[in-house]
DNA sequence: CTGTTAGCGCTTTCAT
DNA sequence: ATGAAAGCGCTAACAG
């Protein structure tokens, strides 16, 4: 438990200045062999870490940046995740996650903490697309990207997805396939989820009469909602069809219903949002609106680095096309 | 993109000195009320945050707390993190959580960077018991307990779990609904593995022959080793139970097997190790060796904290105890 | 209650 | 090739 050492006592003990070590540490080549092997020596015989607070007040990048979520039990954010830490590990930038568990002075907070902290860039996820945390990135002068939302400003910098042709896309399977009535489920009150509700109801052509249950939000709420399905909308008669706007949820519900012996998908049948990972594994896999999670998270990460380089580069603004992936849930066929 | 204000230019818009823009941040009590408010009204006005590194280097906490877990893409780790930060958020920390991806380089570099950047406290699954960031921690003289690892020289603070009782109870749960073969399937080297294959070799009393195929990793990999041991092990044929010690891994396994129509529990039964959330809602729901995952998160963050305080605490060592969880992978009747 | 001053540990001119 | 000194933005005695 030694104390930490400090540049200054590196150098006494190496009879040279504290320039020359730091020298040593950030442009070694300049000093001359022989000292620089001394002092390299004494650097790791006491294992001295420079403290990266001083190195940031005095200017030096963090090589880290940050990255903010809305949760980390749901898939969907920890594959953005995933994407993003694949192309920073190989640069020698560190990831720094954070979630605001969809609480907007949480989200604030952190991004306090990150520009003050003088990460080289953000990447978030904002809760809204007016939110205060967007408006203080602005400011700050830090590098940063908006994922899975597009600001009310629509200035930032994005990398998003057509959540509106995503609706479209399951309004038109649905109005194809469609049962004695339609169930729309919808969770987090988000900009992502207002285009997939547009996109849906602007293209919804059955006849089967369409509900809406919002403000489901959990795989555990999802599971809850069953019961009431069950009795409110008796779906245990009447032939029913599922869009639900997250796959997390979506897949508690399938839980919920296979608990209650409903059949998937000859009684009721579901499409999902997301295409998470667990979307392909679940008891019944999900028929789904893929959005290339992966790729969201490298196409920021790519595009923030890009940005720290070149700040004056011309703003990315990237929206990626969703696609219908039918499996199990929805056709009796697969 | 307006340039960071510091604190500077807040005081002297006041007419006051830095100190005391300080201790309206700090202590806003002892400054006059009329003076803070007008500091006040400036700070809002300019949108000022303090610079952390500027605060941090002159000795004020962070506040923030590092979090090294081993892999995103593993609910394990995942469940970890958000009971951390579900003890975190309401006192006020924040965590920043990082991925080592099972890289030992890695997770030195982000433990110099932690420690560099004076996190408050660290929380950290090592890779191995004996990996040079445990070594860096120890100097370090930041406040830090292990999770999932007894450290080498059995001293520094964990919350870990009673591996080898798991094992065990694998075991006798196998020796007493043994098939004609036993198949023990594991993953990463690690401590937590060693002491699952210790307490299952030392308690397996079936008649049935053991194998072992080490080195599974992921869910993925699961996946993949399906054909194999179709093709070497004859499953189709031999009625045989597998012991995965990893969920994960356990759940891609079962993805397999039921594409390739081989019937669970009856042909193939199979226990897992974790008790992640998806084990309960796979395709079908795993048998597993439960941890409490959750608690471990909370208890590892709670006693971190009590450690910040009172650094002289004694060291909390904790181990949890392991649970049985038969779910249909396992059991017919289930 | 408020101002002055001296660092915190490092980087970076500017000299030598 | 190396050293001296200034400064990054903030806090914390110590005075007043």
């Amino acid at each position: 438990m030694m104390q930490k050492i400090t540049i200054a006592e590196i150098a006494k003990e190496a009879n040279v200045s504290k320039a020359t070590v730091s020298r040593v540490l950030s442009n070694p080549s300049i000093v001359q062999e022989k000292t620089r092997l001394r002092i390299l020596e004494i650097i790791n015989r006491h294992n001295y870490i420079p403290n990266q607070l001083a190195q940031g007040l005095a200017g030096t990048p963090t090589k880290t940046i940050g990255v903010v979520i809305d949760e980390l039990s749901n898939d969907f954010f920890i594959e953005i995740a995933e994407g993003v830490d694949q192309i920073l590990s190989p640069r020698d930038f560190s990831m720094q996650l954070s979630s605001s568990r969809w609480v907007q002075e949480k989200e604030t907070k952190i991004i306090k903490t990150l520009i003050s902290s003088r990460v080289d860039g953000i990447l978030i996820a904002p809760i809204s697309d007016n939110s205060e945390s967007i408006e203080l990135l602005e400011q700050s002068g830090i590098p940063f990207i908006l994922i899975n939302c597009i600001a009310r400003n629509n200035e930032s910098p994005y990398v998003s997805c057509n959540n509106i042709e995503g609706g479209k896309l399951a309004a038109e399977y649905i109005s194809r396939h469609s049962k004695e009535q339609t169930i729309l489920i919808t969770g987090f009150l988000h900009q992502s989820l207002d285009d997939r509700i547009k996109g849906f109801s602007d293209h919804y052509k059955a006849d089967a009469p369409l509900k809406h249950y919002p403000d489901v939000k959990t795989f555990d709420e999802g599971y809850n909602l069953v019961p009431i399905l069950i009795a409110r909308e008796k779906i245990r008669e009447k032939k029913t069809t599922l869009f639900v706007t997250n796959d997390n949820v979506a897949i508690g519900i399938i839980k919920g219903l296979r608990e209650n012996n409903i059949d998937i998908p000859q009684q009721v049948s579901i499409i999902g949002y997301d295409d998470i990972r667990l979307s392909s594994i679940s008891q019944i896999p999900l028929t789904t609106i893929s959005q290339s999670i992966r790729d969201i998270g490298k196409i920021a990460a790519m595009e923030l680095l890009d940005l720290i380089d070149q700040p004056d580069r011309e703003k990315p603004h990237f929206l990626i096309e969703p696609k219908l992936i039918i499996r199990h849930s929805s056709d009796p066929d697969d």
